[in-house]
DNA sequence: GGAACGTTAGGACATATGTCCTTTCTCAAA
DNA sequence: TTTGAGAAAGGACATATGTCCTAACGTTCC
């Protein structure tokens, strides 16, 4: 992820909403980044320095497994916010980013943040409800990992993009690209994956052919959903 | 869980200095509340109206699966905040909670909590703290179950409470009371949790007899926690 | 001392899932 | 048009884990 100077801060505060929580002088603290489809943003492990948001482009947070594996916790789309927990813990990285399209961050340092935190307590709470927000999200999706099978976790996320659960920026965020994004996504091998669509397929709950997937019977995928959807 | 005239709530806003955060009248908002030990304390949907500070006695917050089967998230002791996030979120409880001992809880109105906040802003740090905290946390733990078996698991919570890993709070915490809550700690089933127990004990790992577990072998312990400690 | 209940321990059977690998297909580039 | 790479699809084998159930043991209460 390279800083650059060829890129406003300004549009992307503006848009955002930022020139409220950043004021006066501090918003020209603010650096912006530019970064590539295929990145590695942050390793897991690493010491930030910076609060980062997402301004542009498409991101995945990830955990390695022992062996290598790829699992993915959540995928973000602007106004992302990354550093916050690490910031108030001054804990390293939890979980690896990397990017999925071309993109943005701004970022401004932690040390300039400290000095806002006592001059503009709004930050504050500002801090308080994306870290809210994230743990509130992440407590969903690690409830839906540990209590369904792959089947109704796959229904969920087939349900969330259908029609019937598009809208949300949430549900555009988590749209895969191929099955093996979707076997990290939703938590299992790639194997696994083919196994319980072909089941679906074989049921006639979905047709699919080369990696689409069609939904033929919304009301039998809602079923397997078992009353969840992925959000 | 009952409100209480008899519990003067200045002793325990004094140990746990909660008198910085809650000055002047607002420690007259603050409400005593005792529990009893198998008590259910709040329930997954519920709408909350205060923030909860618990000063007394050990709780445990749990999900049920859909077979009705409890998985424990986490024990936890004195000073534990319980409603941070479902304030600041507006959303209702997460995850049920059940009192494991007798104790106490100190309790504040979310609408005097809401005023503290334009006139004190350090109650809004203390709660960015708390829910930072609790997202790292629950982030370890969720990667301990997503990415290890129950041999390691189990490995890692018996490094813990062994007297290596012993002396941190939490490390009591964690301590359960029987193989049932053992299990449902590790998050797996009563059989396997012996199954696993059985082959430690044949190769000589461990040792044990009508539900007490002595450790024999604590290298090869730390072998089979794969670098990972309950913590 | 005996009964009842909760806990410990494990057998038998089943399912979910992972790993490793091969074949086929599709798409893009030469 | 051909080639190569990546993705899709699935076979074979294995392990981890869950469910249901029974027997034995220990603790508490009568």
């Amino acid at each position: 992820m390279k800083e650059t100077k060829e890129i406003q801060t300004e549009p992307y505060m503006h848009q955002y909403e930022l020139n409220r929580l950043f004021p006066g002088e501090f918003k020209n603290q603010m650096k912006a980044y530019h970064f590539s489809k295929g990145d590695d943003l942050f390793t897991t492990g690493e010491e930030l320095e910076e609060l980062y948001f997402l301004v542009e482009g498409k991101i995945k947070i990830y955990t390695l497994t022992p062996e290598g594996k790829s699992l993915i916790n959540r995928f973000k789309r602007p106004l992302g916010v990354i550093g916050d927990v690490e910031y108030v813990k001054g804990s390293p990285v939890i979980n690896s980013v990397e990017a999925v399209t071309d993109g943005v961050m701004l970022a401004i340092p932690f040390a300039d943040l400290k000095e806002l935190e006592a001059m503009h307590p709004q930050v504050i709470r500002f801090l308080l409800e994306t870290v809210a927000h994230k743990f509130y999200s992440e407590s969903q999706a690690t409830s839906m990992h540990m209590l369904y099978p792959v089947e109704v976790r796959l229904a969920s996320y087939l349900l969330s993009i259908s029609s019937d659960g598009e809208g949300t920026l949430f549900h555009q965020e988590m749209r895969t690209a191929n099955l093996t994004e979707l076997a990290e996504w939703i938590g299992t091998s790639y194997r696994h994956l083919n196994r319980v669509l072909k089941k679906m397929a074989s049921e006639g709950t979905i047709e699919r052919s080369n990696g689409i997937i069609q939904i033929k019977n919304l009301e039998s995928l809602r079923t397997l959903a078992n009353g969840n959807i992925y959000e």
